[in-house]
DNA sequence: TGTACATCAGTGAACGCGCGTTCACTGATGTAC
DNA sequence: TGTACATCAGTGAACGCGCGTTCACTGATGTAC
């Protein structure tokens, strides 16, 4: 009996949860791709097939929801990154990664998309909490390169590490912002191909 | 009579535009430092010691102060680049740029913030129109980049220009949102010195 | 098992607010005679 | 030079709109006996 109320309610419980987790998806990949400020909550729940009034259930505030989107979008790009990195050689490790990010744009399914890339400036104007969440995202990619530079036993592996981050952040906030297709691949590609100079030459 | 009724006239229509200019002037800064969205016309206009209503006799929109407010940040950049680079030799030009460049939000008149760093992601959600001022600056940065590089000798000007300029738009736009600001100086440091070794090296 | 009650996710109208924009008006300046 | 008129930059209240948020209510589900 005890046994089968628990369930009862774990499962309700379940539910709940499954639709904030849906909010937080939708809401995630929506901001990443429209932008902070252009998102409304009337948008966010009808994606989710709500209405606004839903969303205090879930959701302290606005800015609550924006965090765990940020943090979720970058739980993504880094169980993405480590899913095709593992095993993996340290000079094929890094190329897949400058290619992982300066694709996402071309991921359909938007499940990758960089908080810092996409939101860039706008998460300059942000409460400290959120700055904070992208912050780390950044430091997690910073850490994660430098650890491959060492593995190639590059020497200031910390200072090449930030360096490249700049380039792949830069050259993805670039390309959104040009308005012809070619344009936004030919700074995308000459951000890779330099990138791939830059980590298997000795300068 | 003629003569002075010219005058007359144009000191009046000089003061309106130097109106005008102020107006557009002090947005630049306000937008570049706080933001697209979060700058209103009431501030605008209170900067230059005006009220909301007079904004229209000099704009027929936001949209339209937006646009000359980012084509004079750009200008102003420039300006400072080419003044700085003059005569210089190759090498010497390109690291004035770079310096010039990162060190842009260090500058306590903010009279060279670049729209591309300060704004980022917000440029791509707005008009095709502001978009288009917006690559033309890039366009001009990148081609800057890459002529010194041919004055270098440098294969692969044009890719390796073009991933400099995504380098130095990460970087500024990363170094923004660092809460910290030995975190901020740290990636400013990081893409300066990686850009000078991989303008020097030969890779 | 059946019935009365409690819970709470979800609804959708309504709120206050600040935005971009409009408008009737002012008042200083230039023009015409 | 003096006077009547036209122009137009600037004022500040007001407009409509969409936003984030609140709230009284619904109705399905789980609980207690």
């Amino acid at each position: 009996m005890r046994v089968f109320l628990e369930i009862a309610v774990k499962k309700s419980r379940t539910v709940t949860q499954a639709t904030r987790a849906s909010i937080v998806a939708n809401a995630s990949v929506m901001i990443l791709k429209k932008g902070l400020a252009s998102v409304g909550m009337r948008e966010v729940m009808a994606a989710s097939h709500l209405t606004q009034g839903g969303f205090y259930r879930h959701f302290a505030s606005k800015g609550e929801l924006v965090a765990e989107a940020y943090q979720l979008a970058l739980d993504h790009l880094f169980e993405m990154i480590e899913r095709e990195t593992k095993d993996k050689p340290a000079a094929k490790a890094l190329s897949t990664v400058i290619n992982i990010y300066l694709g996402q744009c071309e991921d359909e399914e938007n499940t990758l998309l960089c908080p810092l890339a996409m939101l860039g400036s706008e998460l300059t104007h942000c409460d400290p909490k959120i700055r904070s969440i992208a912050m780390d995202g950044h430091a997690r990619l910073v850490v994660f390169i430098r650890e491959q530079l060492i593995r190639l036993g590059r020497k200031n592996a910390s200072v090449l590490a930030s360096s490249i981050t700049s380039t792949l952040v830069g050259a993805v906030t670039l390309s959104n912002i040009a308005n012809q297709d070619d344009e936004a691949r030919r700074i995308l590609m000459s951000a890779k191909t330099s990138l791939k100079e830059q980590i298997s030459g000795q300068d």
